[in-house]
RNA sequence: GUGCCUGUAGCUCAACCGGAUAGAGCGUCGGACUACGAAUCCGAAGGCUGGGGGUUCAAGUCCCUCCAGGCACGCCA
């Protein structure tokens, strides 16, 4: 990448200085940004390092600056360099360069772009993780497709990533559902209910109350709907029904998980909450008040000290959630993500808190927040919530508005802000969402390779070593190559802040000076030598384009 | 009341962990198809980055304080 080049020049240039007596023997590390300006007239980087070493130094900024310009002048990487402003020092890079770059792009293919700050840790991915008391909405939807999308940037960062769901499928709201099934059950069998306020009213529990007709006929006719064992019953049924449900929908929307976790099984059942409280007794984490176990979260970040287990003796969702986040150490994961919507934010200290208690790494947990989306239909605000069943399910969306449009959608915003998602721009103005303009780049290009291989012109069957890049020397091919390098950086950056949105604005930039320079210039010249150059160019572009929306998960279509 | 998030062009959002003259899309106005796809391009207008203070060579970015919106504050899940 060549912003560590450039670091690595500049280094050895200070080396240099040093050892002809032109800087002065200095302390500890040297320290400064290689960035990239805002102006072109700044060059293609800049340096601080002569302002952020001035005392270092004990020079002012524009002497050093001169000092290592001199020593930098003579390597061929850069075409010019400036001392400029404050003390910059920009660098502006040679043309072949940029032109020699395209070759390792396009060996590179599928895997350019690839880096390996992962080193091969170790992830565990937990998202979505809704509860399975109704069907995904829009809601969820967003933090799918952040999820997923990390997943898929981790992977391409070099890390070993898993995926889970977190089924809650323990504690008072499976009675509420299989209440709420019974109820409508009984009355499909014909008696008069009234369905109290509370439970979940949505049309998919009278759709789960047929299936639970067509299966048990009018068996439970007679019962109470205070029967424990027979709420148990429906209760299962309805969370089987509904996790399919959203199986269905995750994997349509291309979502991919590698485990779903039960809470009832792999922490009630085998009684590991209770290990995990044991164990925190044993190191004298909690103490007992009221009749109850608190946990001393306030030694630990958090603003008080919250109950573990009940003084009705039942463990609380948070000493679920502890054991369950130890339970992912305990299976071999360095590095634990959770997305969670933003409403749990109060969760994350006390959580953390817990895991430090414990002995992990505070580190070794990171908390993404998913801020709520803001459904917007005929400019009024619509409602999501899952118990009063007014709410556009993920489904619906995908239906409406298509997958990769949905996808994209969400990732154009950073996920800690609120997202206003206006049903109606996105069906109505369908054609002008950016995920078409990015994708319209894509099949642009292989089109033009249609084109030319009907003019018997194959790029996949010319060498590399045929190709003269040095003929794509316009300014716009220049800023479209210095593009291309640019998307290792990106994924770089996405990867480690977990911030997939800056992909889309990648690819949107990047779709946007692709089509720029189509309506400029043709690619099919009477030139022979540079028409190759051109294809060549134009198969980088959409080589990146088809492995920045992989990442994405959105395809990158040849027609349209 | 306490804590967290947010406040940037008319609207929706960026700004590479403090860099130089704050950028895109939509919308508005005006232009470009007899040549590789007009789902495109070119141009114009649009800003005291919510207000005020502070930190330093440098602040949309860090600190303090107000203002506004959202969310969370249970022995619920």
């Amino acid at each position: 990448m060549i912003q560590k080049i450039i670091h690595n020049k500049l280094i050895e240039a200070i080396d240099k200085a040093v050892q002809n007596g032109d800087l002065p023997h200095f302390e500890g590390e040297v320290i400064h940004q290689v960035s990239t300006p805002r102006h072109e007239a700044h060059g293609d980087y800049a340096s601080n390092v002569a302002m952020s070493m001035a005392k270092a130094f004990k020079m002012p900024p524009k002497k050093t600056g001169e000092i290592l310009k001199a020593i930098l002048s003579e390597d061929p990487l850069f075409s010019r360099i400036d001392v400029a402003g404050p003390g910059f020092l920009n660098f502006f890079i040679s043309d072949s360069y940029w032109q020699g770059h395209l070759k390792t792009l396009i060996s590179d293919g599928d895997n350019y772009g690839r880096c390996d700050i992962g080193r091969g840790i170790s992830v565990l991915l937990e998202y979505v993780s809704a509860n399975p008391t109704g069907p995904l909405h829009v809601g969820h939807g967003r933090g799918a497709a952040i999820g997923d999308t990390i997943r898929r940037l981790l992977k391409f960062a070099g890390f070993d990533v898993k995926t889970e769901y977190y089924i809650n499928d323990a504690g008072n709201q499976m009675k509420m559902l299989g209440k709420s099934v019974l109820i409508r059950y009984l009355n499909a069998c014909g008696r008069s209910m009234t369905f109290p306020d509370g439970l979940y009213r949505g049309d998919y529990i009278k759709d789960i109350a047929l299936k639970a007709q067509d299966i048990y006929g009018d068996k439970f006719i007679d019962s109470s709907t205070d029967d424990s064992e027979v709420i148990t019953i429906f209760s299962e049924l309805a969370v089987n029904e509904i996790l399919e449900g959203i199986k269905a929908d995750l994997k349509g929307f291309n979502c991919a998980f590698d485990n779903w976790f039960s809470e009832k099984k792999g922490l009630h059942d085998t009684g590991f909450i209770n290990e995990v409280i044991e164990d925190m007794q044993k190191r004298g984490l909690v103490y007992e008040k009221d009749g109850a176990l608190w946990f001393r979260s306030s030694e630990w970040g958090d603003e008080k000290d919250r109950v573990v287990r009940r003084s009705t003796g039942e463990n609380t969702y948070f000493a679920a959630d502890i054991a369950y986040h130890i339970h992912k150490i305990k299976r071999g994961y360095r590095l634990l993500i959770d997305i969670w919507g933003a409403d749990h934010h109060g969760y994350v200290p006390r959580l953390k808190g817990a895991l430090s208690a414990i002995g992990l790494k505070a580190d070794s947990l990171s908390v993404l927040l998913v801020q709520f989306v803001n459904l917007l239909e005929d400019g009024q605000l619509k409602g999501m919530s899952t118990r009063a069943g007014e709410f556009i399910t993920l489904k619906e969306l995908i239906d409406d508005v298509g997958r990769d449009a949905a996808r994209f959608m969400f990732l154009t915003k950073r996920s800690d802000t609120h997202l206003d998602f206006d049903l109606d721009i996105v069906k109505k103005q369908g054609q002008e969402n950016p995920v078409y303009y990015v994708q319209y780049a894509h099949a642009r290009l292989s089109s033009v390779f249609k084109k030319a291989r009907e003019r018997g012109i194959n790029i996949d069957d010319i060498s590399p070593d045929a190709i003269d890049c040095s003929l794509l020397s316009k300014g716009e091919e220049i800023d479209i190559l210095k593009a291309l390098e640019a998307f290792q950086k990106t994924i770089e950056g996405a990867a480690s802040n977990l911030e997939p949105h800056n992909i889309s604005y990648y690819l949107t930039d990047l779709a946007s000076r692709l089509h720029s320079y189509y309506n400029k210039y043709r690619f099919l010249t009477d030139d022979k030598d540079l028409s190759f150059a051109r294809l060549f160019l134009a198969k980088g572009v959409r080589q990146v384009i088809k492995n920045g929306l992989s990442i994405l998960g959105v395809s990158a279509p040849d027609n349209m």
